[in-house]
DNA sequence: GATTGTAGTGATGTTAACATTACGACATGG
DNA sequence: CCATGTCGTAATGTTAACATCACTACAATC
């Protein structure tokens, strides 16, 4: 975020990114559930900007997987079903899999100690969502470390829907999520810091797990080998 | 393609996807190198639309990878460097990884039939283009038996980039290329359908290696062990 | 003479009106 | 009473005109 020395290029949006924005937040805050429909005329509307700006934020909406759209049929936010939730775990595996590699292959400190920061962020806090949203801030800076343009497109497509994923679990366990997360990104950053390949591949997978057990229901938290998540029941 | 039994689901088009494709087919077909501008109202005229759908279709072809755009400054094809080649690589390295075992796993005989029919149409293809095409069909037979959405719409994020990629190559070395290629895809065929994941994997990193080779200029073809493509030399 | 200010130009960004489509309600016929 | 056909409505798809922006060339100033 805040480099020093090196000025940002300056770039001017355009109205549909902004609206993108917008409405990325308002699905995140609950303003509009998974599964409802998403009407131009209603955003144009509200944002007060034409429809023009407005479909193209939904079709960049719907890169990130946030929304789905069909001709004719317009555009309803994503719900996220099992098999949507695994194949999102077994994706994000292997990406995040190459991820690390890449920071321990080619990552400066200073890289890393935006890593840490964003980690630092994690303990201030309070709200769930906040914490979810310093749990991706973490995340978007390790890929962003890795230095690899596609990756970080990779991620960025699915980033939205592992959001979504990570709001449904605070429903299901707050609590234990705002405890026990913060040190376990702590123990992340040791490793990545460390260059320590193996050791940082295997923490990955077992953070990723856990997300995924809450959801799941199987709650031994424990008995994790290195399985990893790479397998999806087929639909 | 012709599956028996189920009906499609007879979706009907808009206009951005038809300009889409023709602008996507005019790239390949060297109507458009890369580095040249794509100008909305001259791709408007010459389809005999409106800037609407074009800019739709802009927009989808830059979620390819196969254009970049700017604010006010329009798209541009893209023109690959030799680092975005090593991104494709690594990344559709993992991208691969994945597909493979995925495809092992769960897909079913007529999934791999499908990927059978693809290899044999490589041998039916007579020009280098033609052979690129196949090439790229037998990749998406590949990840379509692999039955996970996200890890299609993730290739298909790098799709149209590895196509171009691979354009360059047949003006590297055409001969050998028509004449390998095809056993090697049989090869692959035969692993998948042993379901030997150990060796399919294996398979795929070296031909993944071939390609990359005729470009880098290491001509050494053999003396290939399995250290993968899982590297990207940083910018 | 190099730098800075300033129009001109050609593109993209935005808007609002028009055309087309899908879905549901209702009526009609078997 | 169920199936089929028709119509209305409300949304999206498309279009063309308008507004804004970036780049270039040229002129004025120091």
């Amino acid at each position: 975020m805040s480099e020093q020395g090196t000025v940002t290029p300056a770039r001017r949006r355009g109205l549909a990114d902004e609206v993108a924005d917008r409405v990325r937040e308002a699905i995140f805050s609950g303003v509009y559930a998974p599964g409802a429909q998403l009407r131009e005329v209603e955003l144009s509307g509200a944002l007060d900007v034409s429809r023009g700006p407005v479909r193209e934020a939904l079709l960049r909406l719907e890169r990130e997987g946030l929304v789905r759209s069909a001709w004719h049929r317009g555009a309803t936010v994503t719900t996220l079903t099992s098999t949507d939730i695994a194949e999102l775990d077994s994706l994000r595996g292997t990406l995040e899999h190459l991820a690390v590699r890449q920071v321990i292959a080619h990552a400066s400190d200073e890289d890393i100690a935006a890593i840490d920061k964003a980690a630092d962020r994690m303990e201030r806090a309070v709200d769930g969502h906040e914490m979810v949203r310093c749990d991706i801030a973490f995340h978007d800076a390790v890929y962003a470390a890795a230095r690899h343009r596609r990756l970080q497109e990779a991620w960025q497509a699915i980033r939205s829907q592992v959001h979504l994923f990570l709001l449904t679990r605070i429903g299901a366990d707050s609590a234990d999520y705002l405890d026990h997360i913060p040190d376990e990104h702590r123990s992340l950053v040791v490793a990545l810091r460390a260059r320590d390949a193996a050791t940082a591949l295997d923490l990955f997978a077992t953070h990723r797990r856990h997300a995924f057990d809450v959801l799941t229901g199987s709650d031994d938290s424990d008995s994790v080998e290195e399985p990893g998540p790479q397998d999806t029941p087929s639909s």
